[in-house]
DNA sequence: ATATCACCTTAGAGTAACTCTAAGTCAAGT
DNA sequence: ACTTGACTTAGAGTTACTCTAAGGTGATAT
């Protein structure tokens, strides 16, 4: 089991942004020990791992939780899932192509500058 | 010279947020037309591409404001700008990392998907 | 001439997702 | 006993949009 601090550290967000998670109900399987503090089982960590990945493609709150939802509702919403899933994979398949053209962007600044910069000597 | 709405469309921001972003200051070279309608030249549309590309680094307002006054400065500034740069290069070379692993969890995730629905049948 | 349309303008309200602060609880270490 | 460090909560504050309301302008349609 795991603490806030613990399984913040593991998923690479702010305490803050992981009790806020938790808070809005997106993580499963997170209990409170006799102190009511949060402790984060295995599983639940594996949870917000999907939560963290489901933000970064973009995904609001809201949805995430919907999705979360559908995972504890059994297999019926498997199908729902793999959907919502694949959108993602769309999203984070764009992100992939943006990072790229800002870094190609940013790469050609950086040629003419070292250029200017060398002429100036 | 262009208008706010194909301006925006240029620049792949919705035209609300091209407003903010002129009013913010952070497109030089953004004249008024006799009706008070803003104008974009090539020039500005050049500006807005570099606002857009440092943006979707994850940059500030208020830096990338500081990065343009600097543009406006001169010379002098180049190796304040060139360092500026550097660093946002390495900011997209981060999140081109994190958009191949949030596209290889789902890859992941949905193979496992079409396992267990294909399993259902 | 007037109406409708497609644009534009502003100030300011509303929103999402953090991000942080304040005030307090609790257990362990010195 | 006291400090340290981790935790708790409610709620305020921040950023960057995002949208709404109320209105202006100019071109085309009736």
């Amino acid at each position: 089991m795991f603490t806030v601090k613990q399984a913040a550290e593991k998923a690479g967000i702010s305490e803050h942004t992981l009790r806020y998670y938790t808070d809005q109900g997106l993580i499963p399987g997170v209990a409170r020990d006799e102190n009511n503090k949060r402790l984060f089982s295995e599983e639940s960590l594996g949870y917000l791992h999907l939560v963290v990945c489901l933000r970064g493609c973009g995904m609001p709150i809201g949805d995430i939780k919907r999705f979360m939802t559908l995972n504890l509702a059994g297999d019926d919403t498997l199908e729902d899932r793999y959907q919502i899933l694949l959108e993602q994979e769309e999203r984070a398949t764009a992100q992939l192509r943006e990072a790229e053209e800002r870094l190609a962007m940013l790469r050609r600044k950086l040629g003419h500058y070292r250029e200017r910069i060398e002429g100036k000597k």
